[in-house]
DNA sequence: ATGAAAGCGCTAACAC
DNA sequence: GTGTTAGCGCTTTCAT
């Protein structure tokens, strides 16, 4: 690989000449010609500059890492397109990372920021991470930005519009006529799921609609949570005649279920989904889904990011704009007459 | 951020000392008494080796790049987790990329080789990228290895054994005892479906059964795709009473388009997919599967780099152990007999 | 057994 | 307008 000294030796300069013209910066103070020709040189060797010089001495990356649970959900898809158009637009590079494996906070934190990887980072913990393992994140100066999740005493997030968007797919089940609106959320110590419950008991006290306390499932978003919230909700007396799921993984297994146990959706069983991806329009039925601005949210937070590294600046933000969108798909009906 | 002359400062001793014992190199030369007052240096101050000033001075970043066209596809889950096992045991790390919004070949190798971001990479190039975007493989001497796919005059490269997935697919519809096996493959020029139909040609002619040349369509590897093959085998006469599927996602889609056009799977039309995926179980009905070995086949890939970079040796590798397996669920069942 | 010093590629402050 | 130089954090050779 071509080094600068490469190109101000054929170029007939020094380093620093090269320097100033190819890191673009604005007054670069050489006259036309020796600007031409450092350009030439460096096209002719293919010059890059090297990353490891650079940070070194910048201390600087110009990357900022993106740390999700679970890279091949779905879900992610817009929220990981999002991170990078935004990031592009600064200079910025997008580091990947999983953190569904790797020890919870602590040790992706300090091998991206301790070891200087990224500048900082957005980080999604899943709702299996023990808040001990959240400490780094206070006691650590980084740039660090929260995404649809939360720590005790930390401050820079961006988040879904949650409530709104539970709030809105219990209001199409209740727009249709259903009464026994069920709810298939998420663990209990999961924070995006305590924020959906807020929006389904929102819509339904709007409604004046009371429901017995176990039509709340909290099994998980998981395509085998959602198997186990059917089997939970149809066990119940009187079945629910809809089903509000907090995530679109789950219903998709609930989905599943409900099929092998014969019941048929929508008749027996509507089901709207909080999220929508490629695979809810791939189920059978299709499944009525509300829409959240995970594109926004990727580029809200890396936006966060970069505003904090380079201003210092701290905000938390929630993504209401544009607002959760409900589709309306196959797997909703009006209640069965027979109920 | 700690750095070795802040270690060296607390523990009373010289920075080269730290990088001896710190580094890890087996023959430090210090003491235990001063070895000891080292670590513990490190272990108070949080000391974290600077990843630029390391790969700077050695010119190493113990980084590989994996590149395969879509992150969130499911497929490339398993690919993924073996890349990283694989790379974790031999002290590397993996860096994510995606080929899909990134102009072909050129720009991304540019960026990570170029700039001396990665050691080497493991690359899938998509079905689109045109040859030209291949180019700088060629010219380049740097560590790549082609993964599932193939550029003329590359060599280093790791590959499923896509052939003989295709062709037990083949097989399990020929043992339902079908004759009339259409196959829905990936586009004419894509590496992956020149392999599966050849394992799809191979299986018909063992069993001395040919079929129209219609029977075969190359629409593509996407959800939509399988919509479209579906679409273009019902309307042969006769048509198929069992499709092959060369690609999960694809399977996906040719089932919910069957479900649309009333076509009853597997009574009406059976279905078998190369790949296997969470998706292809929560499907209705759920499908009969491939499995191909895409963990084996990240792994494979990751050694391949580290073996280039370290020793300069390259090879072409097809994954064959374990062989693909079968899956039998419920999307496959004998021809009706009324055909 | 330990330390001093050079240098990886780059930027920027400071000469000239 | 152009060049010289110091130094970012690290590894490694060579003294001591």
């Amino acid at each position: 690989m071509a080094t600068l000294g490469d190109v101000a030796a054929r170029a007939g300069v020094s380093i620093s000449a090269v320097s100033r013209v190819l890191s673009g910066a604005p007054d670069s103070r050489v006259s036309a010609a020796t600007r031409q020709r450092i350009v030439d040189a460096a096209s002719e060797l293919h010059y890059r500059p090297n990353f490891a010089g650079r940070a070194l001495k910048s201390a600087r990356t110009q990357v900022v890492g993106l740390v999700v649970p679970d890279i091949t959900n779905a879900l992610f898809t817009e929220l990981m397109h999002g991170a990078e158009d935004e990031a592009t637009e600064h200079g910025y590079t997008v580091l990947l990372g999983r953190s569904d494996d790797v020890r919870p906070g602590g040790e992706v934190i300090a091998r991206l920021i301790g070891e200087g990887r990224v500048d900082g980072m957005a980080l999604q913990v899943g709702d299996g991470v023990p808040p001990a393992g959240l400490d780094d994140l206070l006691t650590t100066q980084a740039p660090i930005v929260l995404v649809n999740s939360s720590a005790p005493g930390h401050s820079g997030s961006v988040v879904l519009d949650d409530q709104r968007g539970a709030q809105i797919a219990t209001g199409h089940l209740l727009e249709l006529g259903h009464e026994r609106i069920a709810f298939a959320n998420g663990l209990p110590r999961s924070f995006t799921a305590k924020r959906r419950h807020a929006g389904y008991k929102l819509a339904l006290d709007g409604a004046g609609i009371k429901v017995p306390k176990q039509y709340e499932t909290r099994a998980g978003y998981t395509v085998d949570n959602g198997r186990t919230a059917l089997r939970r909700l149809m066990a119940l007396t009187p079945r629910p005649t809809g089903v509000v799921v907090a995530n679109v993984n789950a219903a998709v297994g609930l989905l599943g279920e409900a099929r092998k146990l014969g019941i048929k959706v929508p008749e027996d069983l509507s089901v709207v989904t909080v999220h929508d991806s490629w695979t809810a329009e791939n189920t059978w039925p299709p499944l009525t889904a509300v829409q959240m601005q995970f594109y926004a949210v990727g580029r809200t937070a890396v936006r966060s990011v970069i505003r904090r590294i380079e201003t210092g600046e701290t905000s938390d933000e929630v993504v209401t704009d544009p607002p959760p969108e409900l589709v309306v798909r196959e797997s909703t009906a009006p209640p069965h007459p027979r109920g």
